[in-house]
DNA sequence: GATGAATGAGATTTCATTCAT
DNA sequence: TATGAATGAAATCTCATTCAT
């Protein structure tokens, strides 16, 4: 991940604070760089709109999650204990840094990202993709359509998080070890 | 569910495209309504302001979810039975009205939609509520927090919609059944 | 000519008057709007931007031009009268509209006219420059190079009336007069 | 002319080829100093401000002018002749220094340039304007208003210079003396 | 002298909303 | 009710200029 000069770690970091709490559309660049501690211009200096500054906060974000589930990640041959660990690192990721979740679910299907830069942040989790499938094909994991298995591991992660998030247990790991059991053993009572 | 105008009506349709397409901020009133083919006057005769524009068709769309689940459901004692027949209603909700669904992803946590208005909309669904509470009390459901089971619920269901969507599967029914039936049994191979 | 709209014209005359005190860059689009009345939204109502309002100038005065000569004008078949009277009229237009000579001399070769606008504006005068042909064929005109000739003509015809507007002798046919004849006899002594 | 300094006479021709194809406001001062090879701060060590640099400019070209005209004439006593040989050098001028000449052409009536700059630039060619006089009183020219005569004069020098470098006879000798014979003889037939 | 990041006043443009018809 | 030209506050963005290094 490319260093940020001062002023653009301010600049997106202010970003990050209002467009959560206001929105994109009801944050005016004034507020940002006012928020930042620059003058208005010198946002200009580093973005060249405002559509690629939130551009670029979105794939800082997608960059530092990553980054973050790469660096603590280590990838046991024991596909299920892999599983449970990545699944636990997301999950942290998102308590930890409920601003970057935030802006994350808020902003990932809104039409100010282009799909560009969609495509730039996707390919960061391709380390991601690239174990689950081994998993799958390991036989650990029952027979689902991989795509489908994707798409309901990430809405449950994001479930969690969110549940996390809205009732404060982020300490707990009790609740991550509950929720990846629920995604392991289903629902189902007997 | 109140009738709607002719020209309500048109410009709700116009809003909802327009938004899915544009998001909010790209999308001037003018614009709409141009595509509802009235006059920017018009949208005013209707509409107190853009922002209730906005909130009446989140309203709208979380009735329209509501009613359509509503109307084609019985709850039958066999409570997994039950959860079954909701799970296939909200997926089918979903993928027959893709630009409702869409708008419902996009923008429920948008800061354009008040608060008091997602009270309203959430109300609409708490005979749902009810029945998954009566559901797990039954035991028919594995011991878990029931906020964390409703969110994961939800999540699961939301994951579903998209996988469908976004690869055509509308008509096929083994789809709903395969997630369903992940939910329930979960993902674990052994 | 399109029959412009009233608050379109109060923004042409007010640009006029402004652009020729101050040049382009430094009037700026409120200015313009204050000095025709009207809101500074207005003006953008008529003129996509400015850059098109300085176009639609331009293209209105060419075609004020270009129109008044063609109503005034009868060709007779002594091509020397008929270049006369030519001459007669554009110098007429020149000082009965300084305003309208003064811009169209200061923002001729800016770069602010963009290309497209500026082929529209000399369409305008193709039906002089075919009677200009027809003359120079009919042998009345001494041999020259037929573009050097127009270049030639349109040279003097702006000296003219730049010493006229200068020294203020709108009235006085006999500088006119004079002017011709320096162009037809030269300044030759002997 | 006083002996540029090295960047100075850089930052000179850069914003000339600047300005002469985008216009004054279309050129930040920022694109000059780029082009020119030098930093932003650097410009204002040679000029006060930006219209300084314009006026600079503006100056630098009509002394150019002036001295390549002085230093190539001769002043015969033969009137015609002299009138022929300033033509010619004028010309030449203008069509071996074509990016001077159309700044010269193009902003000389421009806002930037001021007053006192225009003084200055026009006190160069009193030496010009003497012979012309002496040309006049001496007979050799036909009775025309002096004023007039210089305007008509510029006038067709200006033209003859535009239809060179439009149609790049630039060596070409022949126009000269045919445009000067227009001058001479006039454009009448017979 | 040379640099170039930072500045912030001011320009252009947008668009939700009004209101006379 | 329906219209759409007009409004003007407010947003985005530019760029001449400064100044610490």
């Amino acid at each position: 991940m490319r260093e940020l000069q001062p002023k653009e770690e301010k600049l997106l970091m202010a970003a990050l604070r209002l467009f959560n709490e206001y929105g994109f559309h009801n944050t005016p660049t004034s507020k940002i760089s006012k928020e930042a501690g620059v003058s208005t211009g010198t946002l200009y200096n580093y973005f060249e709109s405002k559509e690629e500054l939130i551009n670029s906060l979105y794939l800082y974000i997608k960059q530092h999650s990553a980054e973050y589930v790469r660096e603590n990640l280590d990838m046991p041959d024991d596909y299920k204990e892999g599983l449970k660990r990545i699944w636990t690192l997301v999950v942290k990721w998102g308590f930890e840094y409920p601003e970057f979740f935030k802006f994350k679910e808020s902003f990932c299907q809104s039409p100010f990202i282009d799909k560009l830069e969609m495509e730039k942040a996707k390919a960061e989790y391709d380390f991601l993709g690239n174990y689950l499938q081994a998993a799958m094909e390991s036989g650990v994991v029952r027979e689902i359509d991989e795509e489908l298995f994707g798409t309901i591991l990430q809405g449950v992660m994001v479930a969690t998080i969110k549940y996390i998030n809205k009732n404060d247990l982020g300490g707990c790991t009790d609740t991550i070890n509950r929720s990846f059991d629920v995604l392991w053993n289903g629902i189902g009572g007997r």
